[in-house]
DNA sequence: ATACAGCCTCCAGTAGATGGAGAGTCAAGG
DNA sequence: CCTTGACTCTCCATCTACTGGAGGCTGTAT
């Protein structure tokens, strides 16, 4: 019988660590004295030890651990164990290989601005949402104060609200714009029929994200930046680019308010 | 201004997290409401959010964050933190890489033997160390009792005790078994000369090792399985083996003692 | 007026330790 | 026998980045 501290020593493990071992019941000492709390350990715990250290070693977690040397586990669910944790290890790989391309992205960026960009790209997901939208070819992205005036005509006359910010979908680029502008509603909502507003389910997807604020004339700065990332960060495009109006009703439609907010969504899927 | 629901739905952020970062100071309403303590956030407070959330998707910390977006750090430093951030994402690819090596030689080795094996290698560190040790060649491997006679007769002699379990170093294998058995002294130890026991400084350094518990007539079986891990997981043989007599003193000797518990030790570098 | 959703604060818990305070224990040296 | 110093004990706090819940206001819609 040998103390804490020597068992330390031969097993490398910190003395707070088997403690601590010892507290959740993964490896309690072989005795213990009754009246100076010492704890005892025999030099045969070490193979014990050592299993639980490369068990631990495999990424399995203590708690793991312990089930798997406490009740005698077969061997086929340990190999299900072993096998879920590898690929649990190569998608976690994955997403450091991401993550170092971001890192890169990043890094060459400030190289070449010496500055932090003004545009952060973030990657989220959106949910399906109903709306109501009104869509048409139009010559220049801010004539399309006709298609929003045609929807909210629509909607007030049937009073339906709007349950947030709206938005346009571009389904085409310059020359000839596919817009459609777009008013969230509650889910499942219906429309009567209309043969220019129609009402239908937008479905969930993955999304590169910016967030512009400063007058809408320049917001093509901010498609750049996040054109750029998608593309060096390996992404791929994936559907109709959404442009959301996030300031607050009152404020809407001042072309060159300085304080204008307009978050860029463009739909992406891991290439 | 806007309530912290919408601004959540808006950011996609849960509440309770942005009340977390109000709370460590990372992102504070725009406004508290001085009687209701309700937070009030400005639309315009989603950039700095979202680079929020695009830092800590770089695997930077809050803490790191908040001082990033504190203080105008200089383009430099960013840089600076980027590129130590790029060495420890590959870093940790390799780790992850070696872990996945080691799940899959577990994998395979349990679909040969259907059981977990009796032996559980671990990689770990050794200190440097002081010994006193006796070589020689020796025709087998149970006849170093010579050996280890003269080392403790000269120890004892010069009262000299050690200061750990005592171990056995082979430089060579069969046939001609170059053994060199020694005993750990304290820090700088130094013995008078003498024609047969020597003490030096033994460097510290990498390891796989196994625990051994049963006969020493079985410990070959103990061998085979730390050369085949070291061997499949890639790693090199940098050094003479180790053989660490971990039982008491009083119990040392007995060659078919099936309480035996010896560790064996091989320096290794990664491949 | 009354739901009911939304918001508040405070407390607890996660995993796997790590660090420290304050007190008791053990072996050796004088 | 006393002291010193190394070990050991328990208990509590801390770390990260949240998450969950209780209990109690607030604001809005009907």
């Amino acid at each position: 019988m040998i103390r804490i501290g020597l068992f330390s020593k031969l097993s490398q493990v910190p003395v707070k660590t088997l403690r601590y071992y010892d507290e959740i019941g993964l490896l309690e000492p072989a005795e213990i004295d009754r009246f100076t709390s010492y704890r005892y350990y025999s030099i045969d715990q070490l193979p014990r030890l050592n299993r639980i250290l490369a068990l631990k070693d495999l990424g399995l977690s203590l708690d793991q651990i312990a089930r798997l040397l406490a009740e005698k586990v077969p061997a086929e669910q340990l190999r299900g164990m072993l096998r879920l944790k590898e690929v649990e290890i190569q998608q976690q790989m994955q997403q450091e290989q991401k993550k170092l391309t971001r890192v890169a992205t990043r890094l060459k960026q400030i190289e070449l601005e010496d500055k932090m960009s003004k545009y952060d790209v973030v990657i989220k997901e959106v949910e399906p949402q109903w709306i109501a939208s009104v869509r048409d070819v139009i010559p220049s992205y801010p004539e399309q104060g006709g298609l929003w005036r045609e929807l909210e005509t629509m909607l007030s006359q049937n009073q339906v609200k709007g349950t947030g910010p709206c938005f346009t979908l571009y389904h085409s680029d310059e020359p000839k714009i596919d817009a459609e502008v777009c008013e969230p509603l509650t889910e499942g909502g219906s429309l009567p029929p209309h043969p220019r507003v129609q009402a239908r389910e937008l479905p969930g997807t993955e999304v590169a994200a910016v967030i512009h604020h400063g007058a809408f004339t320049s917001i093509s700065e901010a498609y750049e930046a996040l054109v750029k990332w998608i593309e060096t960060n390996g992404y791929q495009f994936n559907g109709p680019c959404r442009e959301i109006y996030l300031q607050l009703p009152a404020k809407i439609g001042d072309q060159n308010d300085p304080d204008t907010v307009t978050e860029i969504q463009f739909p992406v899927v891991k290439a």
